[in-house]
DNA sequence: ATATTTACCGACCGAACGGCCGGTAATCAA
DNA sequence: TTGATTACCGGCCGTTCGGTCGGTAAATAT
């Protein structure tokens, strides 16, 4: 669980596009996009400004970098689940899971992604791919509805917006130091498919 | 359903600080605080810059009484609902309902205030108004869970905070046009506390 | 030694931004 | 008609921002 322990680089020794990024998405992540300026990241990192464009082309970069390991995570998960021979709602639940531990793996980068809010070309292309992943959730309530075993008395895109809700709202509190990711998947999993509501007086058919 | 018919003010007809805020917030949940400039506003409303100085302080200030609107909303809700005479349970589910119509009718206002990350201490006041009102809903599911009726194998926190996320993540798709505040909170109750699931092999003991 | 590669820096630029000022225009009340 | 009230405007200012440029410093490879 360490670094893939660096091959000894050439040239003079210092910071690469890897660590400027990383630098960048946490004071993304703790400012803002727009209210963290070139000048925060090159400090953060004890260079200067025009060292910073050394390694990167600009602050949009920074951006669209940020973004594509969020979404590349996402769509991997959706591609495993449905490679599974398995009941759609069972897939369903699974993809649930793999959204809430991809979010706590790639916490920044899906944080960053999910308060974009499409001001400029690459951000609508995010929003766009975003929009895709809610697709094949929603596509696959359909399914799990029809096969049975998910409600069906709830609008599947409904149903879909709720729960990536929930799950994505983990951005707003959950922090990777705290552990256990899989503990958070299980409760949430648990109150979406099982509900809060427990004794008599349940199933109203 | 309309306006409260206004008393005819004195002085040169025009706009007035509540049109300017109007303006603004839209602008807000637009783009973004920090992505909309004072001209922005003002080109909005057909005035210029120094025009809307007129109406208000500055640009903070706009935030500021946004997120007043907001918070405020919540906070009656959870007046109103700890007056009520019923179980613990109950209390908490109609808590839930009146979050999510309290975010449909003051849409906006919750936007600007979901988005805010505690750049000012302006900011840092409502963040802290935020986690007051996440810890009466806590403390609403401790009670409903020591009287029973909802799962205690989750810890309360958590709860609170899945749900609320839950709630909160209308922001990113609810369109108060799109009408029914109410079958979402329908929808989204019915998810909480009764599970996505059917069929049998549920209650595991 | 010398070339190559990589990282860094100070100085600068044009644009955009939030905000201020002094003055003007339209309405209502007396 | 005059005064009060409310709304609006053009022009300006200091600051901050993203980004560029030409040159320097430290490593490795030959």
């Amino acid at each position: 669980m360490t670094r893939p322990a660096a091959p000894r680089r050439r040239g003079r020794p210092g910071h690469d596009q890897d660590a400027v990024l990383a630098a960048a998405v946490r004071l993304f992540n703790e400012r803002g996009y727009d209210a963290t300026s070139m000048f925060d990241i090159a400090e953060s990192l004890g260079i200067t400004k025009s060292s910073v464009y050394h390694h990167i082309s600009g602050k949009e970069q920074l951006l669209q970098m940020a973004m594509d390991r969020a979404l590349d995570g996402l769509f991997e998960a959706a591609d495993e689940v449905r490679a599974l021979d398995l009941p759609a709602p069972e897939r369903l639940e699974r993809l649930v899971r793999r959204s809430v531990l991809v979010l706590a793996e790639r916490f920044e980068y899906v944080t960053v992604l999910l308060r974009v809010r499409g001001n400029t070309e690459a951000e609508q292309h995010a929003l766009a791919r975003r929009r895709d992943f809610d697709t094949i959730v929603t596509d696959l309530v359909k399914q799990a509805q029809a096969e049975g075993g998910v409600r069906p008395d709830i609008d599947p895109a409904t149903v879909a917006r709720l729960i990536l809700g929930m799950v994505n709202s983990l951005t707003e509190w959950y922090r990777p130091r705290s552990g256990g990711a899989e503990a958070i998947a299980g409760a949430l999993t648990t109150i979406a498919f099982e509900g809060l509501r427990t004794g008599e007086g349940l199933r109203t058919e």
